[in-house]
DNA sequence: TTCTGAAGTCTGTGATACAT
DNA sequence: ATGTATCACAGACTTCAGAA
């Protein structure tokens, strides 16, 4: 008999090819499953453990979570949906090569609510499995297309279904596969165009693709000296060692590839797909130190287009900075200093270096306004939320988070707690005090 | 000795990752 | 939304090596 576990073990998808399915997807489907929301099973799972692994629960996979490099928050989610689920999940992130490489800026931060797929691929799931999965690869920064189809990948729009009634709010499903708002399986609702993905795109997505199917036992091949290695042979094969010619071709900083054979720091996942590409290099064989020719090009400003970071360096004096913080002071709704220093394009450090003053006095004036601003959003909350809860008092109706906001269509974010949380929070826990005398 | 181009090093920036 | 900490990376600066 095999040993019983906290959750049904659902199959990962893709398992061992470049087509695998990502943590999210996994969390997503496994709550659709055990028909909770993920909310519940993250908070179930972050509960208590004996594990030893400390992490304060998360509501949610937020949009800035990066659940799939090799956070601490990740790594806690991996172990315990591994032990609740009894399986192997190690291929489902990016973790697995954290180390050698650098996992910061590869994921493909997603505007709230919407996601990426390949319209042909989630077609085909239909014909095998309940629920279409996400892809890893989905998920990447760079990748744009689906290698296997060759098509763009499709930035869903929203529901395209029309007239038809919207599932509420708090019961709406959360996969990527299914629509969020009309329920329909494959997102069959929508109706993507098929647009045929360019050569430098395709090799991008086949270059990850490729290290996406890496086994655990070839990763292990990974390390730190494996990859210097790699970068080294294709700089020997391709640019005779020349390595200010690899960092022309390849769109990079000639620094980087210095520091990259000479420190032993890790290295960023998109700069080596460059270097890989522009050097017609496998990625995969490059990463376990061998040079392995691949029949790929693309110039220096196509790879820097899609994978380079916009890298400016800023030639404000310090009396500019200085001017500049003397008319974000001046003006009535005072900026952040964060923003200040962002629309002058220069690090908090150098600016708050140029005038200390000028810069406390600025992030004071913003302290003090938006405490003004949330002040006034915690009154106007607490007084909504009163005269709702009165109105549910007469009508003999229950009063809880749900109905407070339902009746007074102020939705507070539970995630979060601000004003609007910190009302309903007092008016639920202490209501007498904000009663008027009768 | 001077020039030139390549290699090595340093420093500030961008982009998270997470907390508040 | 904003603040803070962190670290790889871009590009400026410095050093080195070989040729003239």
């Amino acid at each position: 008999m095999s040993p019983r576990t906290l959750l049904f073990p659902m199959a990962v998808g893709g398992l061992g090819t470049a087509q695998v399915e990502s943590l999210r997807s996994l969390v997503e489907r496994i709550s659709l499953a055990h028909h909770r929301t993920t909310r519940q099973l993250l908070s179930y799972l972050f509960r208590s453990s004996s594990d030893g692994m400390s992490a304060s629960a998360p509501s949610e996979i937020t949009r800035t979570w990066c659940v799939h490099t090799d956070s601490e928050l990740g790594r806690v989610l991996i172990h315990r949906l591994q032990v609740a689920t009894g399986q192997a999940l190690a291929t489902t992130t990016l973790a697995r090569f954290g180390g050698p490489l650098s996992l910061s800026n590869v994921i493909h931060l997603k505007k709230s609510g919407k996601v990426r797929y390949c319209p042909i691929c989630l077609e085909n799931d239909l014909l095998e499995q309940e629920i279409p999965y996400g892809r890893l690869l989905w998920e990447l920064r760079g990748v744009s297309c689906c290698p296997l189809h060759g098509v763009q990948l499709h930035s869903s729009t929203g529901c395209g279904g029309v007239g038809g009634k919207r599932i509420a709010l708090q019961s709406r499903p959360r996969a990527i596969g299914v629509c969020p708002d009309c329920g329909s399986v494959g997102r069959r609702c929508e109706t993507p165009i098929l647009i045929k993905a360019g050569s430098v795109d395709l090799a991008i997505a086949h270059s990850i693709s490729k290290v996406l199917a890496l086994s655990e036992e070839e990763c292990e091949l990974v390390t730190g000296p494996a990859v210097r290695e790699g970068i080294k042979a294709v700089v020997d094969c391709r640019f005779e060692g020349n390595t200010i010619a690899a960092a022309r071709a390849a769109g990079i900083g000639r620094g980087s590839i210095c520091t990259w054979l000479k420190k032993h720091t890790s290295v960023g996942l998109a700069p080596l797909v460059q270097l890989s590409i522009a050097g017609g290099a496998d990625l995969s064989a490059m990463l376990v130190g061998r040079f392995v020719s691949a029949d790929v090009h693309a110039t220096a400003v196509e790879l820097k287009n899609r994978l380079g970071r916009t890298y400016l360096r800023s030639s404000a004096t310090a009396d500019e900075m200085r001017q500049h913080l003397s008319n974000a002071l001046e003006c009535d709704e005072a900026p952040s200093f964060k923003r200040a220093a962002s629309a002058l394009g220069v690090s908090t450090e150098a600016l708050r270096a140029a005038a200390p003053v000028l810069a406390k006095a600025l992030a004071a004036k913003h302290r003090v306004q938006r405490e003004i601003r949330s002040g006034d959003a915690y009154s106007h909350a607490l007084s909504v939320y009163m005269q709702a809860r009165s109105a549910l008092l007469s009508r003999g109706k229950a009063v809880n988070q749900k109905s407070l906001q339902l009746h007074s269509g102020l939705k507070a974010s539970l995630g979060r707690h601000g004003p609007r949380y910190r009302a309903m929070h007092d008016v639920l826990s202490d209501p007498a005090r904000f009663e008027l005398p009768s």
